[in-house]
DNA sequence: AATGAATGAGAATTCATTCAT
DNA sequence: AATGAATGAATTCTCATTCAT
C-alpha cells in the first residue's frame, strides 16, 4: 500500500546523498571519471555504452547509477561547476586582490583548453541540463572575486558580473579548438585583461 | 558563354564545380540553404532526412549531391564563411580605418546571437570537416582589417591576427548561450573592443 | 522554407492512402501478415524484430511502414475489424433474419478460438490504441444484425447492442483458452443464445 | 497451537511449504499482497522491482520466495483462486440451491470489473503457469453449486459444468474491458442466466 | 534470510547510406 | 537526375536474474 518513492526529478537540488554500499560508491565514482574523460573526448553524442567499458561496469551499471544520459551528462556537470567554485573560493580568501580574478580566469581557459569537458558540454547539451544552483554557486563566488579586483582598483568600476562571466565561458569555449596553444592563449587572455584594467588618467573609456 | 571548368583551387579535395544541370543547380541550393536552417536549429544532429524535407527533395537527391554528411556540413561552413569573407573585405575597401575590425566584429556576434549556424556548427562537428581555405580566405581579410586598424592607431601594434580571430571565435561561441541579449553583448564587446585599444601614453600594457 | 509535413497523428482517422510503390505495398501486406502472426502467437509482448523476420524484412522497414510499435499493432487490429465488418454486413444483406447474429456470433468465436488475434491484443494492448472508427463500424453493422434478428423475433426486444457485443467479446477472449474444442464452444454459444431468444409465451423473463 | 506441516497436494511439483521463520512468512505475505495489487494494475508485464518496492522489502527477497516472475504470477493465481473456491464451498453449504451459481457468477464477474486481476492474469501470462490444482478445485467446487442448482430445477439439466466454467471465465475477462458498467454488467449476466434457465413447458430448446 | 548492486540480454527506435524504380 | 524504400548498425533504456555484502 505505500506507494514506491518516486523517482527524484532530473536536476532536483535534493541530492539526497544516502549513503551507499562501498563497492557501489566505488563504481559511481569510476563511472563519473569515465563520462568526464570520454564525453571529453567526444562530445556529448558519445555513447553510454562507452562510458561503461571505460569505467570497466555493465551498461545496466551505469543507468543504476544514473537513469537518463541527461543524468550523467548533469551529474559531471555539476561535480566539474563545484570543484571551480571551490577553486574561486580559495582564492578569494587568499589574499592578493589585484590577481584574484585574472588568475582565475587563466587558470580556467588553461583547464578548457586541456579538457573540452566544461565548454563542450555545456555547448552541446546544455539544453535540458538543469544545473541552475551549481551554476549560481560558481557565479557567486566569481562575483566576490570581481568586487575584491574592483576595490583593489585593477578592474573598471563599470564592469558588471555578467559580462565577466560570459567573457569566462566565451575563451573557455574558444580554447578548445585546436591551434590554441599556451601561447596564444595567453596573448589572448592578456587582449581581455587589458580591457578589464581601469583606463588610466585622463582616457575617457569610449563604450 | 560557358566559362571551362576552372581548374581545381590548389589544396581543395575535389570541389570540382563541374556545370549542372538547371535543376540540379537549383536543387543544390535549396539543400544548402534547408541545411543551413536546419542545422541552425537543430545542431549537427539534426538528421539529413529533415534537411531533405524542408528542401522539397528526396533523401536521394541530398545524398546525390553531398556524398556524406559531414559534405553537406563542410559546404554550408565553407558557404558562410565566404560570405564572412565577402563581408570583411568589403568593409575593408569601404574606408574608415579606425572602425572596420571593431564593426566587423560586433556584427558577427550579433550574427551568431541570432543564428546559432557559425559556432554551433565548429563545435559540433568541427571535428573532420575539412574546411582548411575557406577558413584561411576570412582570415586574410581580417588580417588586412586588422593591419589598417594598427595604421590608423586604434589598435594597438603588438596584437597579432591569431588572437583576434581567437577572440572572435569565442565571442561569438558564448553569443549564442540563453540569456546573451543585446546588452550584454555591448557590454562584453566593449570589454574586448578596451583591450585591443593601444595603451594612452604613459601607460605601461602588463602582459 | 516550406514546412515538412508533419507525421500524422497516430491512429487518426484520416489514413491518406496515398499510392504507395509496387515494393513498398508489397512489403507492407508482408509485415501485416507477418505481425498478425506473430502477435497471435506471442501477444502483443512479442518483439518487433520478430515480424521483421517472420516478414523478411530489415527491422528498419517495419519502423518506415510503421513508426511505432503501437502503430503497427493499431493497423493489424483495424485490419481485422474491417473483415469482421464486410463479414456483418453481408450477413445484413444476405437474408434470413432469424440467423445472422447467430452464424456471425458462432463464425467470430470459431475464428478467436483458431486464431488468438483479435481478443488477445485486445486485452494486452488495447490500451493506448486508438481504433474509434474502426471499432465502430463494427458495431454497427453487428447493430443492424441485431434489429433484423429482433424484427424477425428471434432475439428478445429488450436486449441492446451494448450487452450483444459484450457477450462477442467476452466469448471470443474465453475462446482462445486452451480446453475450447468445438463441442465445448458449440454449447457455450448455446447457452448465451438461448439467453437471447425471447421468452416464449406466458414466461416473465426474470431479469 | 501450530499445525504441523500438510503433505503437499497431490500432484503440485515442489510445494513444499517447509516451516519458515516468523519474518519471512511475513514477507511472503507482503509480497503476494503487493503482487496482486501491481499486476492487477500493471498486466503481468509490469515489474518485479515494483514489487518489491510496493511490498516494502529488496528485490532479492522476492527472488528467495519466488525463484522466478513466473512463479510469483503462479502463486497469485493460486490464492485467488483459492479464495474463490472457499467463496462457492460457502455459499454451496450456505442453502438457497435456486440463487447460489448466479450468485457467485454473478460476484465473480463484478471482482473482476473491480480488479484485473484474474483475467488479465490469465490472458497475459497464461502460457507456462501451472495451475493445475487450484483449477481443479475452482472447478470441483463450482460443478457441487451447478449440480445443486440443477436439482433445484432453475438451470437445464443439459448444461455441463464445462460450459458454466467457460461462460464464468469469458464473462469476467471482458468484464475488465473499459466501459463495463454495473449496468452493462448486469444486462450481460441477464443474458446468460437466461441462457441457463430450463426453458419453459412446451418450448424446444433448439441447440 | 535480507539487502541491494551488478549483470547483460533484449527491446524500441533512429538515421546515415545504398539501391532499385 | 530524382525518387523514396530498404538496410542494418548504433543507441538508449528496461528488467529478470545473480551474487557479494
Amino acid at each position: 500500500m505505500i506507494a514506491p518513492p518516486p523517482r527524484p526529478p532530473v536536476g532536483s537540488s535534493s541530492d539526497a546523498p544516502k549513503p551507499l554500499r562501498a563497492d557501489a560508491r566505488r563504481n559511481r565514482t569510476r563511472i563519473l571519471d569515465a563520462a568526464e574523460a570520454v564525453f571529453s573526448e567526444g562530445g556529448a553524442a558519445a555513447s553510454t555504452e562507452e562510458v561503461a567499458n571505460r569505467a570497466g561496469v555493465a551498461i545496466g551499471t551505469v543507468f543504476r547509477h544514473f537513469p537518463t544520459k541527461t543524468d550523467l551528462l548533469a551529474a559531471i556537470m555539476k561535480e566539474l561547476l563545484r570543484r571551480l567554485t571551490d577553486d574561486v573560493r580559495t582564492l578569494d580568501n587568499d589574499g592578493d586582490a589585484a590577481t584574484g580574478l585574472f588568475t582565475f580566469f587563466a587558470r580556467m581557459v588553461a583547464e578548457s583548453a586541456a579538457k573540452r569537458t566544461v565548454v563542450q558540454l555545456l555547448a552541446d547539451a546544455g539544453v535540458g541540463v538543469d544545473l541552475g544552483d551549481s551554476v549560481r554557486a560558481l557565479q557567486e563566488a566569481v562575483g566576490a572575486l570581481l568586487a575584491r579586483a574592483q576595490r583593489a582598483d585593477v578592474v573598471r568600476a563599470d564592469v558588471r558580473l555578467d559580462e565577466v562571466m560570459a567573457l569566462l565561458v566565451s575563451t573557455c569555449q574558444g580554447a578548445l579548438h585546436a591551434g590554441w596553444d599556451a601561447d596564444l592563449q595567453r596573448r589572448t587572455l592578456a587582449v581581455v585583461f587589458a580591457g578589464l584594467r581601469p583606463a588610466p588618467e585622463g582616457t575617457a573609456s569610449r563604450r
